[in-house]
DNA sequence: TCGAGAATAGAACGATGTTCGAAATCCGGC
DNA sequence: GCCGGATTTCGAACATCGTTCTATTCTCGA
């Protein structure tokens, strides 16, 4: 067939369109489709507008990756509640770890701290994506230096040295960071129909059947793999983290 | 003007490629150019060979990768020296911290793990690229789980309950990877002329410009952050994990 | 010598990030 | 009410990249 005899839709506009809705649209598209899945052109015709337009309000795909990160970690900040030390909105399983003190400006300190590890961790958990993109945001983004502000105020209240505040702090944000990259990584091929136990199972098989023997501790913990809760999973290291912590508060 | 009449060069052979030749070239492109340098149009013409020759040996850039990933984990572990507990050839700052036992099975366990750790981050630390792409690899390679294989049998010669080694294993595994690749995200546009404190100093200079008050805290460590070491910071965080995990094997 | 498999080479394809100029819309001043 | 500049939209166009495909060349044993 021929083109139509006239073009009765010239550029132009159609949609408006602003900086706050396309970061939106942009977590929802990454949160469906994961890191891969967000492209531009899919994103402006999910707004329904054009590729020019979503240029205009953001700088290019590095930028609009920024402030999703950056957005999703203020919520976080947000959900961990005021530094005071009200309840927040995240899971919070009791320590499993003996703290061996009864110091109360130790126990402030290590609930403040636990509780901004948890929001974020919660945050990173619900966003398989942010934990990879976040590592280079979190320095760049503003809200990434709130939640450091957050994470050292507690470490100069235990009392330690200004190098080992800086320590601690970049430790528990490596680990936080870390830990839910992995986990990210792990759940990437997930199938949403099948049970996670199911699929994960899939995955162990996998590995022990490429590198059979001598790899006795791995498979003495296969079950505990399959069987494992994130949140469970990253609250047990955080507290190792935090015990050494005080430990080397109080041997200061 | 006209192609040349007859064309005296047709498709065909020149070079000779191998598998193990193409990776180590990736790793040195990788290692000069980061992640997003390495293409496989300038890897074909490193390699002086054609594009479709590295399709040949490699099923794509994922598994290209992923092989790279592999490979230099694989030298980690070799750089770790014998689990038995030869000296290996990678920095071994000594604890800073007081782990309160002359037990010698915790002491040596703790030294198997320092080892493995310090190995595994002295790689990661080397090859900026490789902290975040492995955290897939580690999963799929063959030598991600001889690395957790390792980690994971002195948490059992510790006397940790099944459920503490697997929480254990996965924290240090997240501490190493996380720290890394935070570091490697800091220092991802460092430039070789100037000196990385003149660079870090421009870094902490543009956090403080945008975000003025109240970020005292961070402030108060700017110039820890300007001066750090990322041997002595790593090492520094790793600590504080053993200390919490044989304070936790002690207490069981 | 020759023929089948191994290996190389590069054109071609589709998708993507980015740039650019033209067009439509908005809004304050007259 | 209308006009003109600033704002905002739109999609074509370009360059690059990963991948596929096929023709060609090389190797080596019968």
């Amino acid at each position: 067939m021929p083109p139509r005899p006239r073009s009765d839709r010239r550029p132009g506009r159609r949609v408006t369109l602003s900086r706050e809705q396309i970061v939106e649209t942009a977590i929802a598209v990454l949160d469906r489709d994961g890191i891969g899945g967000l492209t531009l052109r899919g994103l402006a015709a999910e707004l329904g507008g054009g590729l020019g337009s979503v240029y205009w309000h953001v700088d290019g795909k590095a930028e609009l990756i920024e402030l999703a990160c950056d957005e999703l970690i203020g919520r976080a900040l947000e959900a961990a509640g005021p530094p005071g030390g009200a309840a927040a909105d995240v899971p919070s399983p009791p320590m499993e770890v003996d703290l061996e003190t009864s110091d109360p400006v130790v126990l402030d300190a290590v609930d403040r701290l636990r509780r901004m590890a948890m929001a974020l961790f919660w945050q990173l958990d619900r966003h398989p994506w942010l934990a990879v993109q976040s590592q280079a945001a979190f320095a760049g983004g503003s809200n990434g230096l709130l939640v450091w502000e957050r994470l050292g105020r507690p470490l100069a209240d235990l009392g330690l040295t200004p190098r080992q505040q800086f320590h601690g702090s970049t430790a528990l944000m490596g680990y936080v960071l870390g830990v839910a990259s992995v986990m990210a990584e792990q759940g990437a091929g997930a199938d949403r129909e099948r049970s996670q136990e199911e699929q994960l199972e899939d995955v162990v098989e996998g590995w022990l059947a490429d590198a059979p023997e001598e790899l006795t501790w791995v498979r003495s913990v296969a079950d505990e793999f399959v069987h494992h809760d994130d949140v469970a999973q990253f609250s047990a290291g955080l507290d190792l983290l935090l015990l050494g912590l005080v430990r080397q508060a109080l041997a200061g």
